[in-house]
DNA sequence: CCTTTCTACAACCATACGGTTGTACGTTAG
DNA sequence: CTAACGTACAACCGTATGGTTGTAGAAAGG
């Protein structure tokens, strides 16, 4: 994940409705309609946050009669997680150079920097 | 941090141009400039993310001659760490501890018991 | 002095966001 | 069939966002 997809994930997580709605559906699946009884807004609001999770992967949808189950993907708060290693692994190594970490440029490119 | 400092932070880190500025000041230090001249955008454009990040917690300003030296700080980045372990946390204890929690979870047994 | 550089901020604009209400459709219950 | 429930989506509204240009101040250099 990166550009537009961090993107996405990261505005996705921007708002204490939907954190409280992934926290929840991760710890088992609700029906949308189980989610809006939850929060002070009408049920239209709710479904909006819902898409909003679902556009950025962090929740997925299934038909189970006539309700919709919202289930959590923890893969993709894992990819943020991961987005967020990557800055703190830059910030340890501030002081020599970037290490060979989990980040994306996999070539060990023997440049020769002081040469 | 919770609640509208969350907001801030994931909001601040959901756009790419914002979490390059991040990437780059953990690194060492750049003046506002400096980092303008990076971007195909106006310096204008620049210091309007330098000040969503620094509201976020994200960065730090200090001056230094006439130039203003942005600061990545990592402890937020941290912070914003924090909740997504939250959120995996949960993900991680869902089938084990369904005793005791808010989530209110149906009553499998008779539907209309619930007075 | 005057000029340049770096910064700050206001005004403006197009678009997106978060919420509302209303309408429509499929599925289950009577 | 009819009614109720769960869902989907469109239209609308106020505000925020991300960008622009323009103006203005403070610090360094000629």
């Amino acid at each position: 994940m990166s550009g537009a997809g961090a993107d996405r994930v990261f505005h996705a997580l921007a708002d204490t409705t939907r954190r409280d709605i992934v926290a929840l559906v991760v710890q088992g699946e609700h029906s949308v309609s189980d989610l809006a009884r939850r929060y002070p807004m009408s049920f239209a609001a709710v479904q909006k946050h819902v898409a909003v999770l679902e556009r950025a992967g962090l929740v997925s949808k299934h038909r189970l009669g006539r309700e919709q189950r919202v289930r959590g993907e923890v893969g993709t708060v894992r990819e943020a997680h991961r987005v967020l290693d990557q800055i703190e692994a830059l910030w340890q190594g501030r002081l020599g150079r970037i290490e060979d970490l989990v980040t994306s440029p996999p070539i060990p490119d023997s440049k020769g920097d002081t040469s």
